[in-house]
DNA sequence: GGAAAAATAGACCGACCGGTCTATATATTT
DNA sequence: AAATATATAGACCGGTCGGTCTATTTTTCC
């Protein structure tokens, strides 16, 4: 009883590569064997070619953070803490694929270039996306909505930065340490100040 | 009066495709023409090809980023404001080539893999240099050493992290608002403990 | 100035890249 | 069942990839 099409087991393909590798990591032969599908079928399906496929597979990725961070905002009301049980599965992920799988858009995040318009633009919406889902649930938790736009640039980076130093040590410490100064200063501050 | 070596030229080529493309997204053609240099050339100073090619740009860069550290820190004794102007001179070099280069070592970094041995190597030794270099200046200025080393692990994934936004998003605002809500946190607290 | 070493020069190579094209099979619709 | 989309299949192509190899020039050193 498998339903998925070609069509997604080609996305599903791409974004596993894009995080392990990257765009320009991986070759279309190499994406096609893993996908079980022919050649006919990647350019039916995506006239435009591999980097059609990538934008995609962007895309689905950003659904899927998504409905990542509804999940976390719901079961932990406090919006610190479920940023806390963010980096955490990511971490887990990271040390679970022998610090091969980061983040699944920073790789071709570096790689594409102003003439890759499309991808640009899908990367765009997407880190945006997860900036303002962000900071509405900062915004919600109390913190004044200046604030809370520049607290969740400062964990998105936290994310990008941890997870590339960890993947670069193959150790998951840098990210721990960066993590942990981060929340040891936040536990400090309150959203209307100092703490009571 | 020009002395640049022909090793020089093409490590210099190197890095700077690092920084704008990344390792996978430069050709060897493209680097011999920058470089002005022919093939034979490179092969005699670096034999094992591309990817030895790659390690000494990394090293080159390693060291670049060294001595620009002990020239801040010597500038401006408190680390905090060095680090500030630290990431203001990423920005600005970001800025001033449309986006296009970030930190030279993130792109390389994400890209290679556990095969790439000796480019992983290489990153690995520049990333513990820069974090210690870094908790040093923190820790003599007061941190306790613990809090030195993760405070400095955030500061990388900050740049490393604002960067990247920064570039997907093709303005600097994601980098100064993290840069901001870092900076806003650390200056409510002192190493000793709380502000006096 | 002559031998040896270092560096430059670029033709050449097989492998693989992304992409096109035609043919066949499978659903879908009438 | 016939007709028509839709999807699968893979041979094929030109271009570029990183890398090798031989020949020549330049520098170094005695």
């Amino acid at each position: 009883m498998k339903k998925t099409s070609t069509r997604d087991k080609l996305i599903h393909a791409m974004a596993d590569a894009l995080q392990r590798k990257g765009l320009h990591g991986v070759g279309l032969s190499e994406l096609l064997e893993i996908a079980g599908a022919p050649k006919g079928s990647l350019y039916h399906h995506f006239p435009g070619g591999k980097s059609e496929l990538a934008v995609a597979a962007i895309d689905h990725i950003s659904r899927h953070i998504d409905s990542l961070f509804t999940q976390l905002f719901t079961q932990q009301p406090d919006p610190l803490k479920a940023l806390h049980n963010w980096l955490q599965g990511a971490l887990q992920q990271l040390e679970n694929s022998q610090f091969e799988r980061g983040c699944p858009l920073a790789t071709i995040a570096l790689e594409s270039g102003p003439e890759d318009l499309e991808i640009r633009a899908a990367l765009q919406r997407s880190f945006t996306a997860v900036r303002q889902a962000l900071s509405a649930q900062l915004h919600a938790y109390g913190y004044p909505s200046e604030q809370a736009d520049n607290l969740a640039a400062l964990f998105v980076a936290l994310y990008e930065g941890g997870l590339l130093q960890a993947r670069v040590a193959g150790s998951s410490e840098p990210l721990k340490r960066a993590a942990t100064a981060l929340f040891n200063l936040t536990r400090e501050q309150f959203p209307g100040g100092v703490r009571p």
